[in-house]
DNA sequence: CGCTAGATGACGACGTTTTGTGAACGCATC
DNA sequence: GATGCGTTCACAAAACGTCGTCATCTAGCG
């Protein structure tokens, strides 16, 4: 199944709020849309149909609560409210016009951040749940499972071979020396043991190698280190 | 359609509050039951299926906050934590543990029953068929009633060993860290006890695999984790 | 071209860590 | 007391990392 991105549309008349939101947003990994009227919020709504929706009370022309009203009209997508009037009624009246959430300024982002997971969650949306994937040529390597696939085929590798892997793929392309590879896996106490790395790499060879006789992957720079390259050619 | 009563459990160690709010939700409309301890709550939970919960957060013996995570176990049933701790942390720990919603005491009772509202309300509409029965693969698991069938064969498995099942089931085909599974089985305290997984996993074993010597459901991921493949293959 | 020193790779033995399994021990419920 | 459950421990088997040995390869030099 694809995994896409969720998509989050934030308006908010001020400028410095929405690039702080745009910045916090896209690091944690959400297609962002920003607007800074609720028309032009509309239009952006209506053509790239959003998983979410953080919307300030106070704007211009527009009000938030207008906007949420609208937005209701044609679509159930979870709206959450941002605003500096901390008043009940005014809570009150957002919640029960279809907002899902109300957030009062200054907030804290990490709360902000938990609130928009777990209205996505509720919608059951694609949960960013940071997706860490390493995907370089013909690796895709996924760091919280420990799982490799090479070509599409997955290997089982073991801790120290995964380990030795990643940094490989962290850096491809570039000639990395024993010492800076010993280093990095087995610690600064290992930086002589020249023997492990061959071993390892040997191991490691005949898993992921089409012909470990003929390394295409990790080929080796005599007397230096060794380079990954992510793309057999 | 029959337009029962909605169903509120509330949770509170100090009685004012349990009392404050039962007459509060009963002028609303709303079917009410209250709980003074977490093990109460989840008996009543399990009998009566409340469409709503509100959980405080600091009771003694068991927390909110584990009390969340097992009824999260089990049901998606929309929990709305109630604390004095305002810190940003607890926030966060509350909504990404499964709770939908978190306000601070003290709170304004409109506020709160407008939350009520919108909880409820988005609760009705995104799943029309609220399925209590996880089917997948050779697995047909019953969540209210705790019963597991596989393969047409019903298993009798203890409270733990279901509570592994239910997690495994909901993540298949994943590969679920030791860590992972301790913190969601046991709680947050336990993710260094490998030993537990090991001889539930085991026992799981027993009752589910053809031949627990060579298990096709429970696979074990070496130096990783377990994954849960619901089809023997 | 052939030689040599140093570097590399294949293989296997050994000790350690992880995993699976049985059983004993508390603890609660009935 | 009897039963069922969770926890804890002990031990065997398997998987893994470490380390040594020896054949093979490379770059530089005569």
């Amino acid at each position: 199944m694809e995994e896409r991105l969720a998509r989050i549309l934030v308006v908010d008349d001020e400028p410095q709020i929405t690039r702080v939101l745009r910045a916090s947003l896209t690091a944690q990994g959400y297609d962002v849309h920003t607007a800074l009227d609720a028309a032009s919020a509309l239009r952006i709504f209506e053509d790239w149909h959003p998983d979410l929706i953080i919307a300030d009370l106070v704007m211009p022309q527009m009000s938030g609560l207008e906007f949420c009203r609208r937005v209701r009209l044609v679509s159930q997508v979870p709206i959450i409210v941002l605003s500096v009037k901390g008043d009940e009624r005014t809570k009150v009246e957002a919640l029960d016009l279809g907002a899902d959430d109300y957030v009062t300024k200054p907030f804290g982002i990490a709360e902000l951040l938990a609130r928009i997971r777990a209205a996505l969650r509720r919608a059951r949306l694609p949960f960013p749940e940071r997706t860490d994937v390493l995907a370089v040529g013909d690796f895709q390597i996924d760091l919280a499972a420990r799982e490799v696939h090479v070509r599409g085929q997955q290997v089982r590798l073991t801790p120290k071979e995964f380990d030795l892997l990643v940094y490989f793929a962290q850096n491809a392309g570039r000639v990395l020396t024993h010492r800076k590879l010993l280093g990095a896996i087995w610690g600064g106490e290992y930086t002589e043991q020249n023997e492990y790395l061959r071993v390892f790499v040997g191991n490691l060879r005949k898993k992921i190698e089409p012909d470990p006789n003929r390394p295409r992957y990790i080929v080796t720079e005599p007397w230096v280190g060794y380079r990954f390259n992510p793309q057999a050619d």
